[in-house]
DNA sequence: ACCACTACCTGAAGGC
DNA sequence: TGCCTTCAGGTAGTGG
């Protein structure tokens, strides 16, 4: 489910409890997510300040005071659950418990497990970040910096830009409703995507996600929603699971397609993309 | 280097 | 009611 717009928004829901707190208490219910959790993750968390939490593409990262940080990826199905601190009721598949020393508390929850933990050390860098292409709401990404990056690619635009190093953030929902916003087929290949039409896609990138992030924020009393999930609010896709809807375009109309691309769906109108 | 495909895991939804 | 199949918003790893 998450993507950069969830991630940013569940980001800000746990800095606004964890921010400046000292985790008294962190319990692993279980060794492992997607990947073994590192040597001594509980206790290399426990006692620590929360200096600030911080996003980069679909990670978010809880900084500590000792220059350490907690690196964390919500995979399809995590989510982060701050519980009512008179009344705590933890459910099936709450893996990780974190307790501040004001007594809140809060649960990464992850039925399917494709989420991750890992520890990044002081003055280090995570494997996993060193990979990713430019952040998509940041000043440097633009027309020429995709173009640049699909340059020599063969594959189809849409399954181009779910790869991270491409564009970071950028999951199936979004590259859908990106690639309608902008006028282009999921199916065009992707090294054709250059000039006006990558400034074009760069833009529709940049908005919906933009979009995204607001319809969070302002749907959400300042990202914790009353029931204390972040980072679930109700989307309005214009594309991505309306197949056979008709295209919301001025003078349109047409059915919304699905097709599959690289196992994954697509959404799309067959006339105003090209 | 690129690209398509598989594996990882659980739960929801639909067909029968 | 239950059993079976299919699908789900992500990414690392594999093999062509």
């Amino acid at each position: 489910m998450p993507e950069l717009p969830e991630v940013e928004t569940v980001v800000k829901g746990l800095a606004q409890v964890m921010e400046g707190r000292v985790l008294t208490n962190v319990k692993a219910n279980r060794p492992n997510l997607r990947f073994p959790l590192p040597e001594g993750f509980t206790t290399k968390l426990s006692g620590k300040r929360v200096i600030r939490l911080s996003r980069r593409a679909k990670y978010g990262l809880i900084e500590l005071e000792d220059e350490s940080a907690l690196l964390f990826h919500l995979g399809m199905s995590g989510r982060m659950r701050i519980l009512p601190k008179d009344n705590p009721i933890f459910e099936k598949h709450d893996h990780i418990v974190f307790t501040t020393d004001d007594g809140t508390i809060i649960a990464f929850n992850d039925a399917r497990r494709f989420g991750f933990m890992d520890i990044i050390a002081k003055g280090e860098a995570h494997p996993m970040l060193a990979k990713l292409g430019p952040e998509p709401l940041s000043n440097t990404f633009n027309g020429p910096e995709l173009a640049a990056r699909l340059k020599g690619r063969r594959s189809p635009i849409k399954s181009a830009i779910l790869d991270q190093a491409v564009v970071a953030g950028v999951g199936n929902i979004y590259a859908s409703e990106a690639l309608y916003e902008a006028g282009i087929s999921p199916k065009r290949s992707a090294h054709t995507v250059e000039g006006a039409r990558a400034e074009r896609l760069a833009g529709a990138i940049r908005a919906v996600l933009t979009r995204a992030i607001a319809a969070g924020g302002s749907s959400l009393k300042d990202y914790v929603r009353v029931d204390g999930e972040l980072g679930y609010f109700q989307h309005q896709f214009r594309v991505y699971d309306n197949e056979g809807e008709a295209c919301g375009n001025d003078g349109c109309g047409e059915p919304i397609l699905r097709i599959v691309q690289s196992g994954r769906s697509t959404f799309f109108c067959g006339r105003c993309q090209r």
